[in-house]
DNA sequence: GCTCCGTATTTTGGATCCAATATTGATTAT
DNA sequence: ATAATCAATATTGGATCCAAAATACGGAGC
């Protein structure tokens, strides 16, 4: 049946399968450092290597695995200085992202982000923190889209993707969760003011907890690399 | 024989495929908006599809081709705002890599991009337009090189490759080729001195020579895509 | 003439098989 | 015991073949 499920199964093995490594690696089953034994994965998807291995190299593109000829495809172990320099990247970018949303921002698309707000809290209240964790990009994507860059958002899309892992450990706890919502509230008021400057500011403080709660987080014990599995 | 030849060939087919896609998109041999026809290409280099297909993905996923499942791939149009939008997000990107390069510059690191300066004047003055474009694009990037954020450059070198087509438009004028050596000169000069924002200045007023200079040689006719191949 | 429909052809998507390379483990010499 | 070498094994890279989808074509109906 093709009835309209939560998540209906894509076109082509490639597309699903990049789903379902996506998923494998930001929940931590796939953790990084890992080798990926084609073989074993493609059995377990149900779908042969070739598929498999067009998915690795988008995922490869992204930066969420790497490769060597010969030797194959390893999950990209994230140090804190690489997920440093993703937040870095993240500032420059969005930073132009939402100064020009904030220019061409109407009633319209302060409606969608607020919708998107709804489903954020909706999400807290009941303890869900995946749900939350895509709530809460569909709030900011709202935003960047908005800029009317499209080349610019993806990008973003692309930097959020890279660091999924280290995102749902910051949801994972209570008074993260409460902050963010306080936050998302600021913007939204912000942006109704057409307040540029001010929401870039608390944008980038937003940023700047979760980069320090993780670095907390992360700090004691592990020197290198993690596994999104740890909490 | 495994000679050191300019150019040898890769350990593996894709990696040797996605080498040909590349120089056949920025020369124009494929052009902007053309499908690709996989069995007709595979065949021209001499492998089957599947690598071929691995080598489109890593192109899709810089952006120079698109994709649509059971359509295939085609050369991606850029129009004039993406070319706008490329250049914006490298302005943003680059100005902070300088920043940091300018920091962290050795005598040594100045060394290196004054040799690749050297390169890009011996090949401006013999009129290879093909080397100069390389060799100017060392010089950039021994300077983000310097930033010491791996992510940042691998970023910044995937937006250059998405506009390679254009950037050799824009080589393939003499007035342009002076301008870009002085230009360098000027960098190369505030380098020495360490001045950053100077450097930073310098740089926005080089990429934004390039961009004026292409939109003048683009607009005339020309409303949407165009071919490299056009000069 | 135009549209709609069904078939033929082209093109992409994927599975299997074989080749090439890397890794592992054992054997031997020092 | 250790290091080096070579064979056995595991794993990736690539070619071919078949299936599925999209496109092109031709004819029937209006």
């Amino acid at each position: 049946m093709t009835s309209v499920e939560g998540h209906r199964r894509p076109p082509t093995a490639q597309q699903f399968v990049l789903e379902e490594l996506r998923r494998a690696i930001t929940t931590g089953r796939l953790r990084p450092g890992d080798p990926i034994r084609q073989e074993a994965l493609a059995e377990e998807f149900d779908v042969s290597r070739v598929p498999l291995r067009e998915a690795l190299k988008t995922l490869e593109g992204e930066g969420l695995v790497t490769y060597k000829a010969h030797r194959g495809y390893c999950v990209q172990r994230l140090s804190l200085d690489d997920l440093r320099e993703v937040y870095l990247i993240r500032e420059l970018l969005e930073a132009e992202a939402v100064r020009r949303a904030v220019e061409r921002l109407t009633d319209d698309g302060l409606a969608a982000a607020e919708r998107a707000q709804a489903e954020v809290e909706r999400a807290a209240a009941a303890g869900d923190v995946l749900e939350m964790a895509e709530a809460n990009r569909r709030f900011h994507m709202t935003i960047f889209e908005w800029s009317g860059l499209p080349r610019l958002v993806r990008l973003i899309r692309t930097l959020w993707d890279s660091t999924d892992a280290y995102r749902s450990l910051y949801y994972g706890e209570e008074p993260n969760r409460q902050r963010v919502i306080e936050e998302h509230r600021a913007t939204l008021d912000l942006l109704r003011r057409r307040d540029t400057e001010a929401v870039v500011r608390v944008l980038a403080a937003h940023r700047a907890h979760a980069v320090t709660a993780i670095e907390e987080r992360l700090a004691p014990g592990t020197t290198g690399g993690f596994g999104a599995a740890d909490f």
